[in-house]
DNA sequence: ATCCAGGCTCCTG
DNA sequence: CAGGAGCATGGA
């Protein structure tokens, strides 16, 4: 590397956690996208259809918050530092005020426990509501290491790569690769029939530009679920978890999300599974954030978490 | 073998 | 319109 990367500098609104988001990031050993090593969150993605490798680090505390922003690959282009500057503000909602959250906390002990030990934490979007409509599909009705298996092979096999440091870096696939394949093909990748049917369908549909992103991103949130869930394989969870991770709208929550009703009945005392009723009750008061606490319940489940 | 896992569609009453 | 059966697939 002979030209120096293009390197910015992120300010995120304290408190900003970042060694929680990369703990996100990097939980699963078999997440092929975002990769976390050696403090480092590192993401190919396209910008304006630019492929660029990104590349982010801590270099700042908690309460006193900053990243640094380079763009590994290609590192001599200035002009996609912008880009990637707006894609990572979005996405690890660097301007977002937690402060906002402190009734919450304070008039629910046990979610605002929660909150306390995910201080700094963000609701991460995914880089394209197109891929975590994928994802979502990927991860219906199975367990979520299966889930990433399933992502990884579908990745591997249909995104491109960038190499750096001897490690290739991959994008999540074009839609018109995925609209490519035959439903045969991502059977052999262990996908069920509906879900190849659903993928390649969805994938279609994006390839035509058909589905209106802007518009369900400006939409009412209830509007945005309901038009969603039109979309064959689209059903209310997979609806509400695009609007939440993929478009930012911050008042949604996937209750029937078993990880999430599991979750809520343990902390809650009821010493079963919560039902998806009793999740969108006890949201409730969470209401203007219930995007954030369903990230943080999911968070809460992850290894090393666990109460 | 049996039950479960970050549901969806389609069909009943 | 709510509720439930049936479905599809690999993992524990």
């Amino acid at each position: 590397m002979l030209t120096p990367a293009p390197i910015a500098t992120l300010s995120p609104r304290p408190p900003f956690d970042f060694g929680l988001v990369r703990g996100y990031l990097g939980r699963s050993p078999l997440e092929p996208l975002d990769v976390v090593a050696d403090g480092r969150y590192r993401r190919a993605v396209r910008l304006n259809g630019s492929p660029a490798l990104l590349e982010v680090r801590s270099v700042g505390t908690v309460d006193a918050p900053a990243l640094e922003l380079r763009v590994l690959d290609p590192g001599a282009d200035r002009g996609l530092l912008p880009l990637a500057e707006r894609l990572l503000a979005r996405c690890l909602r660097l301007d977002e005020n937690p402060a906002g959250l402190d009734p919450i906390a304070a008039a629910d002990p046990v979610f605002g426990a929660l909150l306390a030990r995910l201080r700094g934490v963000r609701q991460i979007l995914m880089p394209s509501p197109f891929e975590t409509l994928i994802w979502a599909i990927l991860g219906q009705q199975i367990n979520v290491a299966f889930a990433y298996k399933l992502k990884r092979t579908l990745v591997q096999r249909y995104g491109d790569a960038v190499d750096h440091e001897g490690r290739a870096y991959y994008f999540f696939p074009e839609p018109a690769r995925l609209a490519a394949a035959s439903p045969t093909e991502l059977r052999t990748l262990q996908l069920s029939r509906q879900k190849a049917e659903y993928i390649i369908a969805l994938s279609e549909l994006e390839a035509a530009d058909a589905i209106d992103w802007e518009s369900l991103r400006a939409a009412p949130t209830p509007e945005a679920v309901a038009s969603l869930a039109t979309l064959r394989g689209v059903g209310r969870w997979t609806a509400e978890y695009v609007c939440m991770r993929g478009l930012g709208h911050r008042d949604v929550i996937p209750a029937a999300d078993l990880g999430l009703r599991a979750a809520i009945g343990r902390a809650y005392g009821l010493d079963r599974t919560a039902s998806e009723v009793e999740v969108r009750a006890i949201a409730e008061p969470w209401a203007g954030w219930r995007s954030h606490a369903a990230f943080c319940w999911w968070y809460s489940l992850a290894p090393g978490l666990t109460t």
